[in-house]
DNA sequence: CAAGAGATCATCT
DNA sequence: GATGATCTCTTGA
């Protein structure tokens, strides 16, 4: 089932608790590439010190002023990009950032995307005990940038709506449940200059999940 | 293995 | 002019 604006439109918290287990769908042509969500962050409003919003209303955070459901896609670094999608009422600025994804279809296609070394090349930890088919499985979607170029996500998808019908970029409940004993909470990634919100638990991911980034 | 630097640019001061 | 909701590669122990 294609989430609706209802599903989005609710405490950022909440949202960010339940898009766990949801699968991203990424329409590219024919092609359907999509991912199970094992990680995600909550930026919950104007007061939330990590938020970009907290700075206003600016052409960049604008997006987020935008009703539930829409894309807020920007450049990191200079070289990636980070997904995320606005949630709560129309002009309440807050979004759920997309951390990590679990691979499900069309694997071939974003290891292509990602413009990887041969996994022969490639140099797992020891103390994995993983073969370098695993490891490159493992390390195609486990980081907010790196998922978005494994499904080519760009700054075309700013601002574009998730819960439209045809939508080339959208969420779907297939049923999957994630009790509430399985998910962690933690600090958020690389906020450190958040002031008094920098510590706060409003990142959650999946107990055990191999596909959760690795920080 | 850990730690550090470099890539590279949109955004805000 | 500085910095960042990141990732990868190099260095050195």
């Amino acid at each position: 089932m294609h989430l609706n604006s209802h599903f989005f439109k609710r405490n950022t918290v909440l949202v960010a608790q339940d898009l766990l287990g949801k699968f991203l769908v990424r329409k590219i042509g024919k092609n359907k590439l999509s991912g199970m969500i094992v990680e995600t962050e909550a930026y919950v409003g104007p007061h939330d010190l990590a938020c970009h919003a907290s700075k206003g209303k600016t052409d960049r955070t604008k997006v987020m002023f935008e009703p539930a459901g829409t894309w807020y896609v920007y450049m990191i670094y200079g070289m990636y990009y980070c997904l995320n999608i606005v949630t709560e009422a129309k002009n309440y600025p807050s979004a759920v950032l997309i951390r990590a994804l679990e691979p499900t279809n069309l694997i071939e296609f974003m290891v292509k995307n990602r413009n990887l070394v041969p996994s022969s090349q490639l140099s797992v930890p020891s103390r994995k005990k993983l073969s370098t088919d695993h490891w490159a499985l493992i390390t195609l979607s486990d980081g907010p940038g790196k998922l978005c170029r494994a499904l080519r996500i760009d700054k075309k998808l700013n601002c574009t709506s998730a819960v439209s019908k045809d939508a080339k970029l959208y969420i779907e409940d297939r049923g999957v449940k994630i009790s509430k004993a399985k998910i962690v909470k933690s600090k958020r990634i690389g906020v450190a200059y958040a002031g008094s919100w920098k510590d706060r638990k409003l990142r959650f991911y999946i107990k055990g999940n191999q596909f959760v980034s690795q920080v």
